[in-house]
DNA sequence: ATAATTAAGGACAAAGTTATCCTTAATTAT
DNA sequence: ATAATTAAGGATAACTTTGTCCTTAATTAT
């Protein structure tokens, strides 16, 4: 469905949700070996997520890492998403039609479009905190390494 | 949603379905141009959907080109999907957890789950055949280029 | 048989995505 | 102030996907 850079960008951001705040910053260390995804690569991704969407904060030197506050806790999944350029794919035509539209629709477009309208929807109820809360106490990501 | 290989394998499977007979076979530079795809690239993902799953048939030579029977315009549009290795696309884990389950899931994994359902349903119960006749009398392909 | 036409298939090129490494900047502790 | 720690950011490498080109094989028409 989405981008591996999505997927722990999705990962990366709930971990911070769970576990960051501005006094318990987390790592970059901590975080990729949790979420189990190449730590230069999940950096940047973080930056990004920092600098362009500031759906999560950061500060260097020691003892500094990565957190989000109550503020960009309750941003809906679709922020994340927004950030990581998947905004096509949510309204994008399963046969890559540049011109299918409810006037010219393809032959997949009234029944996809039911389901799309699902998945926007989803993610743009479920909030990050909804998501952190649903697994704070299981080791969903943890486990994701040892197979 | 899918790549851009599979993007092409169905709008050209659906212009085949079309037009393509056995006394009728479609040469790859009208089924490139009607669906708007580079020609090279289409022919190898039609060789694919010729050779491992028989999808479509064609022949070499003067007055050669693709063509579908009775038979293979009946297969769902899953069947295209798997011939183009999307398959693990509907069953994967939004997050790409390898271990998420109905057991262990990850946040997302219940709402998710009765979406993506619908998308198998839908991929398994619409047809080639229907997809080609839902579009027999208009130029969605067509018009695809011209913006 | 020969020439013409069309798909098959191999080699390769271009572009995009994923991943690593190294240097710099920011912050903290001593 | 200095040293230590951590993120920021740039350069580049590895891999995948997308796309092109050329030669070969199959088929048809003459």
């Amino acid at each position: 469905m989405f981008s591996k850079a999505t997927e722990y960008a999705l990962r990366a951001t709930i971990f911070i949700a769970q576990k960051g705040t501005e006094d318990n910053k987390i790592g970059i260390g901590e975080i990729s070996k949790a979420i189990d995804s190449p730590p230069s690569f999940t950096a940047k991704i973080l930056q990004a997520l920092r600098k362009n969407n500031k759906i999560i904060w950061s500060v260097s030197g020691p003892n500094g890492g990565f957190y989000m506050t109550e503020k960009t806790r309750k941003l809906p999944v679709r922020a994340i998403l927004e950030a990581m350029g998947e905004n096509e794919m949510l309204d994008k035509c399963v046969l890559g039609l540049a011109k299918c539209s409810e006037t010219k629709p393809c032959p997949m477009h009234s029944k996809y479009k039911i389901i799309k309208e699902q998945l926007i929807e989803l993610f743009e109820t479920k909030t990050i905190q909804h998501l952190a809360d649903d697994t704070k106490n299981g080791d969903v990501f943890i486990s994701n390494k040892s197979k």
